[in-house]
DNA sequence: CTCATGTCGATACACTGTATTGCTCGTATA
DNA sequence: TATACGAGCAATACAGTGTATCGACATGAG
């Protein structure tokens, strides 16, 4: 019985853990969107069969959370400057860009509570942003309002963004970019108001539009925190 | 050969529309969420082949599209009060209202743009309730910021509802509630502002907390609607 | 060397969205 | 009245999904 005829002892299994799942995961949901994620291809990335992901995570549904951890980190920034409105400011903006880094994520906000170490680590520093600025209740109805706007409005932005996509990389002409139907719409004179905005209103791109509503939102924020005193 | 040896002739298919098509799979989504629907289950609601909704359908996302414009049919008010302040106010009641009573429009709020008739009818009420108040680029970012804040607030407040739904109906108890992961969490002191906010924070129920942002963020529309002359 | 343990791969199941195919039946024409 | 046509439909099929179950097998302990 010489080497030749031998075969090979098995190879072990590649070693796995979350880790190196979600970062597969993410990389297929980074080109294709969630929808490219099963955890077939998962597994098949990592060279594993798939019931063997079953031991990490006990649902498809656990993979999408821990993959919207690991985004929470890259939103996380290294130092919280001292002003509050900077602070949550840079928050926002650091979403919306992980949100276009990786688009998914906006399926993903708000879906469900973030309660990875990463989310509770972000949802800490925009409470921390607002330490000693108001009572406590005050601070979580400003964290609440300000994240709904960011989110929302991250939403929508990759909405729309990939609704011109699919209608062929057409810019910024909305009407001609969502075919003849909105046109034709809009022709019945049913819209007024709607058609003014479309043919009057200033294209602004998405990322001054999302600014200003922040700035606005913060604005809201800042006169609570501040009540002018009588 | 008596009437009694010859079937009955072939029922002819009940006939379909999309309007029934729609119904069907919203009382589907109603009791058990989007993802109780598919096009088996609802074709089989209608004594139809699931092939057959293929016709009036050219994919499943479409079917989603016609229940969002659906429901978007519950949120127009009948009558716009003069104030716009109130109809930007009812018309985000009513959409979270909707949001409540079908639970799986918070998954699609913002997913897609809402080009249906009853999508831009919303569009339109929202937009005509600033007509005379200001510029048509100012209204653009109004409505935007509005319904932003409110669609993410939405989302947020579904998703809480869920997860306590979830985790056996435990009221307002948010630590033990989310069971001992959070609790253990804070207890690491890795998130001193969130655990206070945790421990000190009033408990608010979900519509008070929707309505005071909503608040904020209305108030902020209106100082760039009228703004403070020098 | 043997045995227990825990992990993995294979297999299986119920189900999904949708393309294709050919039948069937009501209608229009000859 | 007989025939051809064409639309609308059901049936079938396919490739893929998430996940339960189970048998084998390598690894560590005794």
């Amino acid at each position: 019985m010489t080497v030749w005829d031998r075969p090979e002892p098995p190879t072990r299994p590649v070693p796995l853990d979350r880790e190196r799942i979600v970062a597969a995961a993410i990389a297929l949901a980074d080109e294709g969107g969630l929808e490219a994620v099963s955890v077939r291809k998962v597994a098949a990335h990592l060279d594993a069969g798939p019931m063997r992901l079953y031991r990490y995570i006990s649902t498809k549904e656990e993979l999408f959370d821990l993959m919207v951890d690991e985004v929470q980190a890259e939103i996380l920034p290294g130092e919280q400057p001292g002003d509050w409105r900077e602070a949550l400011r840079i928050l926002a903006q650091r979403t919306r860009e992980a949100a276009l880094r990786h688009e998914w994520l906006a399926d993903l906000l708000g879906g469900r509570p973030t309660l990875g170490p990463n989310g509770l680590a972000v949802t800490e520093a925009t409470l921390a942003a607002f330490d000693g600025l108001a009572d406590v209740d005050t601070v979580m109805r400003a964290v609440e309002t300000v994240s709904a706007y960011f989110i929302g409005a991250i939403r929508r932005e990759i909405a729309n963004l990939r609704a011109e996509r699919a209608t062929g990389l057409s810019k910024h002409d909305w009407q001609r970019a969502h075919g003849p139907h909105v046109t034709r719409m809009l022709a019945t004179g049913r819209f007024p108001a709607l058609a003014k905005a479309v043919y009057d209103g200033t294209d602004v791109d998405a990322e001054t539009s999302f600014a200003t509503g922040l700035d606005w939102v913060l604005n809201a924020v800042a006169a609570k925190l501040t009540p002018t005193p009588t």
